[in-house]
DNA sequence: GAAATGGGTTAACGAGCGCTAACCTGAGGG
DNA sequence: CCCTCAGGTTAGCGCTCGTTAACCCATTTC
């Protein structure tokens, strides 16, 4: 091994490839060998890397669902801590960070809400725990920007907003605008959708 | 058998089991004896209706996104001729519709973006068109509505949207507001996430 | 009243799956 | 110069799955 961060390289490599994969066909859908050979080893020399085929798919999604988690707590921070433009501004900065998520790593997008269910009872837990924390940071920004939304429905809003955001996915063909278009035409909905929902609210 | 509408429960009680089942835990997650099991058959019995387990989900994806497309083209008319309220009011009865399909048969919007590569070739193919025709109708709808949003950001547009409302599966937990309630803030956020696309699209 | 038919049963087959076992190899380390 | 060991290989086991075969039994039809 070279470096460190080669070593590392191999298992990565095969998450990599097992996310896309996953993504694809299904984890019922994907044999260990294709995963294998899309990574140029072949079958079971993946064990020598991971212990099953679901502990390929628990680091994925627990990877995934942490990554949202902190990187939300961060902006939250960051963006909080300076404090111009008020509470909109903090959510913006998360809006843009899902943004980013969904636009660069749409496999794991993709998985994390479609095959949270194969796994194992405590990692399938833990996934939803740091899930529900990443709901949870959303709810209060939301709620700081717009007050009269009550909790329930900022709740349902954010799921809502999730689905708008984690949409990319499907429209995968190269006919849509660029990436800083489809970016900012996200954002600006899912703005539009959260003040949209504080109104409705407001006036029931 | 005693009526002709009896005749076709069977068939139908399998195609709603089914639905329900490749919902929860995918289409290869699910066997064909617990499907058998849950209409109280069991096994190989379903081959007196079906030709396969394919054909199971290939009925239920066209089926739905058939029935998607004949409702919204029924209220693009409907919604046209009294041609009260203007281009917003059909609209209005679009986004009407496709929220009573996605909380009413939850099951079938899930499979609905999920499963659709597990189809054969030429049934895909049928499904793809049929949801291309449903989108390019929202897409009209939608530049009627908001005439500056130009073709290609209005279908992404429209596709976000499409993610916005079929959210309602991911928050089936019993602790959010009653059915009309989410149908009222689903409705408020997809229109206001609509008008929002075609302000940002104006200004860029 | 025999014949046909719709709708079900159980047994079993063949393919594909995840995974293990046993073996191999080439690069450090003493 | 041998030993270790990380990281591969192929063979194959056991299990599950979709599907077929063969049989059965009401109910309807002529």
């Amino acid at each position: 091994m070279a470096t460190r961060t080669d070593a590392s390289t191999r298992r990565e490599q095969i998450l990599k490839e097992a996310a896309r994969l996953f993504a694809e066909r299904g984890f019922h859908g994907v044999g260990v060998d294709e995963i294998g050979a899309a990574v140029g080893i072949s079958g079971p020399g993946l064990y020598r890397h991971f212990p099953g085929k679901d502990a390929m798919l628990a680091e994925l999604l627990v990877g995934i669902s942490g990554q949202l988690l902190t990187g939300g707590r961060r902006r939250v921070e960051e963006a909080g801590a300076v404090a111009e433009g008020g509470p909109g501004a903090v959510l913006d900065s998360l809006i843009e960070g899902h943004i980013d998520f969904a636009l660069d790593d749409r496999p794991l997008i993709t998985l994390h809400d479609r095959e949270l269910d194969r796994l194992r009872d405590s990692d399938r837990k833990l996934v939803r725990q740091l899930q529900r924390q990443y709901v949870e940071l959303w709810v209060e920004v939301v709620r700081d920007v717009h007050p009269r939304l009550a909790e329930p429905p900022a709740r349902a809003a954010v799921h809502a907003v999730f689905g708008l955001l984690n949409s990319t996915p499907h429209l995968s063909r190269p006919k849509l605008p660029g990436r800083a278009a489809t970016a900012a035409l996200l954002h600006a909905m899912a703005r539009g959708a959260f003040a949209s929902a504080a109104e409705a609210a407001a006036k029931a």
